[in-house]
DNA sequence: CGACCGTTTGAGTGCGGTCAAAAGAAGTGG
DNA sequence: CCACTTCTTTTGACCGCACTCAAACGGTCG
């Protein structure tokens, strides 16, 4: 077993101990790989089992009663998956990996025995879900409340610096394995309209893509006309435990 | 010093000791009383205060770039408020009272103690913010990915669902006190839509509008066309701890 | 090489926005 | 209690952003 992809990522924020990352550890221990394209977890059907992503990208989703799909969030790895089924016996998203992916699974039962056996791992795992929050209400604001290019435009910019918190040496290019029916899906658009707006950014001179890679040319530009804040930079977590 | 709120409300999902419902009680024993209207929080301002709501309504909002407004979530007695400071020096949400309103007012050392002290808070209150996550994923698909109408009527349902849990009698009627560019704001429309929209659920039968009294008159028939899902029906914490 | 999937482009439509104004409701001060 | 202001709701006319439908193009995989 080597090293848990979520205590690397906490650890960042907060000191953690050796008995703690053991315990993070155990949580990624019981590994699976999954094909790119397949389901992780399925809508509505009862699941105990909970995720951690080590490789890979993945994606939640729900489908309306139209057969209209939203795409909820884009994971990475480190992040926690499969967080619905905690509170409620089926969960209301679906899973699906976008490449090849790595997770490491478990179910509540383990997760409620680390819990109770170290005390600051549920009041950390509480600020987590907050910061999470804060994010999500940034995405809920843009959808709501700006144009069709400032969404796509925003959603770019936090897959970027959603990737460079993993890779501190990607500046503004990335591999982008989402086709443009899933961005729609994740900001409220149709797939020809996200085309239409991404031509435009590219014709504006603000992106520039070349196969699925992407490159943001004028960062600084991108982040004014999307209303894009990078909440992750900010993310302060120290004065919750000194131990 | 009265009974916690916080701690009615997880005590119908799990049994709280003693000692845990007199730590909640100390987050609301400094009381604070809010006039309609006015301001609890602003956005972008360095804040150590956080909420429990005990009576009243409070909406949080953010103002984007242009001016436009996007209210993220309705606030009921029992909930706790102003978390985006809990990860961010600086909170990216204002909450503001739609009434007169009382809360109980706590800081991050406080609650920091509080939950070293009683090992079972922090996870729970870590179930908690998935339970309102998995209500937000709702509310971004509703406005991602379905009409005007839907939305709107999803809005009604969500809060008739949220002060049944307060107060069991509630059937079908309610006070809305929100105006109607309020719930623009929380959908993502503007007010004069808002209205046709109103006047459409009206004329179709579905809800009848007398002041600010708001009745459902076809609930089975609004929740199908608004999409609309009641998770909290099947809200289910008790797995966490036999304690 | 064909089948399939994703991207690109065009033409036309409609949902929700904008602008404007009137009517009603609710505070506010004298 | 009334006069006045301000806020909220309602209605109409028009506009435009994003959707729909459709077809062509390009890449990729078997």
């Amino acid at each position: 077993v080597t090293d848990s992809f979520l205590a690397k990522w906490l650890d960042q924020k907060i000191t953690l101990n050796a008995s703690e990352k053991a315990a993070l550890r155990k949580l990624e221990s019981n590994q699976r790989r999954i094909r790119r394209g397949s389901l992780l977890l399925r809508e509505n059907e009862p699941t105990g089992e909970l995720y951690i992503l080590r490789e890979g990208w993945v994606f939640s989703f729900m489908i309306l009663h139209d057969g209209s799909r939203q795409i909820l969030r884009q994971y990475f790895p480190g992040d926690m998956l499969g967080l619905g089924g905690l509170t409620f016996a089926e969960s209301n998203e679906s899973l699906i990996a976008v490449t090849d992916s790595v997770v490491g699974v478990f179910d509540k039962p383990l997760l409620a025995n680390i819990l109770a056996e170290h005390p600051r791992l549920g009041p950390l795992f509480f600020l987590l879900a907050q910061a999470e929050r804060a994010i999500a209400n940034d995405r809920l604001a843009a959808i709501g409340r700006t144009t069709a290019k400032a969404r796509v435009g925003a959603l770019l910019l936090n897959m970027l610096d959603r990737l460079r918190m993993l890779d501190p040496t990607i500046s503004n290019s990335f591999s982008l394995p989402l086709t443009q029916e899933e961005i729609g899906d994740s900001v409220g658009l149709t797939a020809v309209h996200v085309n239409r707006m991404m031509r435009a950014l590219d014709e504006d001179g603000l992106i520039k893509r070349s196969g699925n890679m992407l490159h943001i040319r004028d960062e600084a530009r991108l982040i004014r006309i999307s209303n894009y804040v990078n909440r992750l930079a900010a993310l302060d977590m120290g004065w919750l435990a000194k131990g």
